[in-house]
DNA sequence: TATGAATGAGTCTTCATTCAT
DNA sequence: CATGAATGAAGACTCATTCAT
């Protein structure tokens, strides 16, 4: 708290004008970034046209992208994922990362379904899995770019994404 | 310190007997349970025979099932996590995790690149990057079954992979 | 600390307002007696007027008489001297006092130089060693004082100090 | 103890077989040390022959020379010292310094007192504050020398003396 | 007699929080 | 509103001592 005080230059004491204790400052940067990272990556889908699958791509680049632009804040998100597992504030960030999991994913999974609807992608994939592989994938190949300077979560993402959409698109292709 | 050994249903000195620090303690409990995931998640696929295909479903299973089981635990690989971004221990953990993943993604890597060579999976795929992907999955929808009950991740991960699987031999059917 | 703290009426944390280690506060401690007893001791040499002989007796008293007054804290120099040649403040202590040792020696020097010059003592004497077996009397009788009630430093260095005079002024007595 | 003991090539739990206490063990070293330096320092009194003067010069260099062979267990004096004014220990150490200084007081007065009734030294002198400046010059020189490896102890001791001698022999040449 | 693993009271130090100004 | 000096609970770690072998 006084390294934070110092940061913002103001006093100590100042902090809890406006946060009731550490827990909750915490938690307030942890919704600042959640909605940061949920609008950085979501502003372009519902303006972008195209096929399904070309805004997939889309998307695949712009969550990729802006995270990447502020890896340095990737650490925070793993604090979050230790507050969620231990301290008094389980309960708090167990809750709300659901549902930032279930809102990202409800995005990806309508997306998906648009694809099916518009004859684009097979109608035998259960779209809530692909979009909870696809969430889960960007956290992760986030995670290993923060362990690994040689990984290269772009272009790793988009030589995924390429094999998947093949994928997708297959039963289609054998009509 | 004192709860460790209270439920260990030791004296406090005695966890200083066999480690020098609590940050030696927390390495090799990350170490143990590296080594207990790993092994868990591994045991099959040299032993096991059949089609590229048919040994990525059974190590999908084999890593979903294995770390569902230990699931308790999972809060542990978090606390991980937030070790490798911050505090004094960030180096050690960083470079820990940077390796496990990549042996990980190394077994998954040369099974992909056995399925090319076999002719199951199209040529046209970057194996190391479907590694990454899976390897980043696996770690993702446990990760949201952390967070979500209601999250299935064996039966997400199975319909995705089916997707995925498509994805790598379409181009074999082209032919 | 927590002793310490509570004497002086603060809670445990306050001293670490003022200083970073406990090593520290116990340095200052030791800086701050150091000071003390050398000003104390030594105040009235300067202004002081009369013999060479004479500004000696005065030094002897005030030495003699001011350590005696804070006798009560004598057992924090034993603490120091015990600091100085263990513990980690080894350094820093035996430096403190080897320079302490050498200005006070110093002062003691210049007064029988001054007692040469003017030919009031003998030539054929080396004031350095009469300052350090001096200064090195006090300390040791206040010594014996602390460790023997029945030991009266005052009288004793008084005595002596006569006889010291009678040697030293003795050549100047054969001429 | 742990050291002490790996230093003596024992296990812990032996030193207990022949000390009750840490500081029992504390207090024998402090006995043993004390014979050693007081015995070795009067060892050659005794048989002896000369004056007075002679005797004080060589138990000057008796003294000071078998203190400067052991310097390296100087720093357990201090100890001593330090033990005597702080700890439990304080009452324990206290007396045996008292009596320490007292027998070693005791040695020199009898040989001023001797020097005195043979006519060698004034009668207008107090034995007993010269036997204690001496023994605490003693004390105090080689304290220094612990500080200052510049700082010469026996040379120091041997030029003082013979001022002092002068002053104790000079009512006599008076005569 | 000798041992060393186990112990826990005691110690230093940190840091979120408070409150008088 | 803002401050930062004061606080003390909490935590990591040490080490003299014990006791089963």
């Amino acid at each position: 708290m006084a390294e934070i005080a110092a940061t913002a230059g103001i006093g100590k004491g100042t902090i809890y004008e406006y946060f009731n204790s550490k827990e909750d400052l915490f938690f307030a940067v942890f919704e600042w970034l959640s909605h940061k990272i949920a609008s950085a990556a979501t502003v372009r889908i519902s303006a972008l046209g195209g096929s399904a699958a070309e805004r997939l791509v889309a998307l695949n680049d712009s969550v990729v992208c802006s995270v990447l632009k502020m890896m340095d804040m990737y650490s925070l998100v793993m604090e979050f994922w230790a507050a969620s597992s231990s301290s008094v504030m389980r309960k708090r960030f167990k809750t709300a990362f659901r549902q930032a999991y279930r809102d990202f994913r409800a995005i990806v999974t309508s997306l998906i379904q648009e694809g099916i609807e518009r004859g684009e992608f097979t109608s035998g994939v259960n779209p809530e899995s692909i979009a909870a592989a696809l969430v889960g994938m960007w956290d992760a190949l986030l995670l290993q770019a923060w362990f690994d300077d040689a990984f290269e979560p772009l272009k790793t993402s988009k030589d995924f994404l390429v094999i998947l959409l093949v994928g997708l698109a297959a039963e289609k292709q054998k009509l």
